[in-house]
DNA sequence: CTCAGTGCAAATATTTTGCACTATG
DNA sequence: CATAGTGCAAAATATTTGCACTGAG
């Protein structure tokens, strides 16, 4: 089984929660999921699953911290599945493909932050916005490669 | 007049947007905000300006970038006025006040992350999770002081 | 007079909740 | 059989839109 899929189940078992056949095909749904997806996509795709069920499921599944809310400017927020400790997001803005990155340096700013701001940090949420290379491909090809 | 409130009136004229009753109890209302709000806290603040007018007024400021949105967790966006060109958010988890800072290491990071991440950098968020120090002072006060 | 702007109410979008029903231990 | 889990539909929340009316130029 997908590491990624155990890690969901796991997450709902840690939680006292039941193994039940809707909320399997909701983390098996998730473990597909390349990118980032909304309830939406969710309920769509699996239209057999109630839609309280996916918005229960996907509640645990963020309080449990296996799963990552991003709340975006316009719309529904998407979740992703939280692959690494402590990270941050890439979003493209051109096709809204999400990726993750971690790097030591932001932590390292944070501690320089921390002199400066008034109140003591609890946490902190960066997300770069990128065109990704698919899109920098799809317009390459397109009128605008006259650069 | 308060600087703030002209940025806001002029954000406004740059648009081509006239100067009306509505909009001009809209600007000074934000102008008199010393955190961020929410479109729901305007309207409640100005029961005589329609809710259209207050969302249609607080999309024009968006849109000219007089206003930041700011999407949070849950619940409906924050607003706050860009009172700094590039400009990151501190927000207080507990009482949910937002200040602004600006810190060039932070755009440091970003030159460095250009080459770790796949594509086009086109911009980034960074928003720091704090106590405030209203809210450290009040849980001091309390039982938790003895540390 | 013309058209931007407005307010209301209806529509839309997203998420949560109440409740009766199912099914697991 | 007690109780967690489910699905539906209604409610709640947040925002946008259609439309007739108002008012400035």
């Amino acid at each position: 089984m997908d590491p990624v899929e155990i890690k969901l189940i796991t997450a709902l078992e840690d939680r006292g929660l039941r193994k039940t056949a809707a909320r399997s095909l909701v983390t098996s749904r998730i473990e597909n999921a390349n990118d980032a997806f909304t309830a939406e996509q969710l309920c769509r795709d699996l239209p057999e699953v109630g839609r309280a069920t996916v918005y229960r499921t996907i509640r645990h599944l963020v309080d449990s911290g296996a799963l990552c809310k991003l709340p975006i400017l316009d719309g529904a927020p998407m979740y992703s599945v939280a692959r690494v400790e402590h990270h941050h997001h890439t979003i493209c803005s051109k096709c809204g493909a999400v990726g993750e990155f971690r790097h030591s340096t932001v932590e390292r700013v944070m501690r320089s932050l921390e002199k400066e701001i008034d109140g003591d940090i609890v946490g902190h949420r960066m997300e770069i916005f990128i065109t990704c290379n698919q899109c920098l491909a799809k317009s390459d090809t397109g009128a605008n490669s006259a650069v």
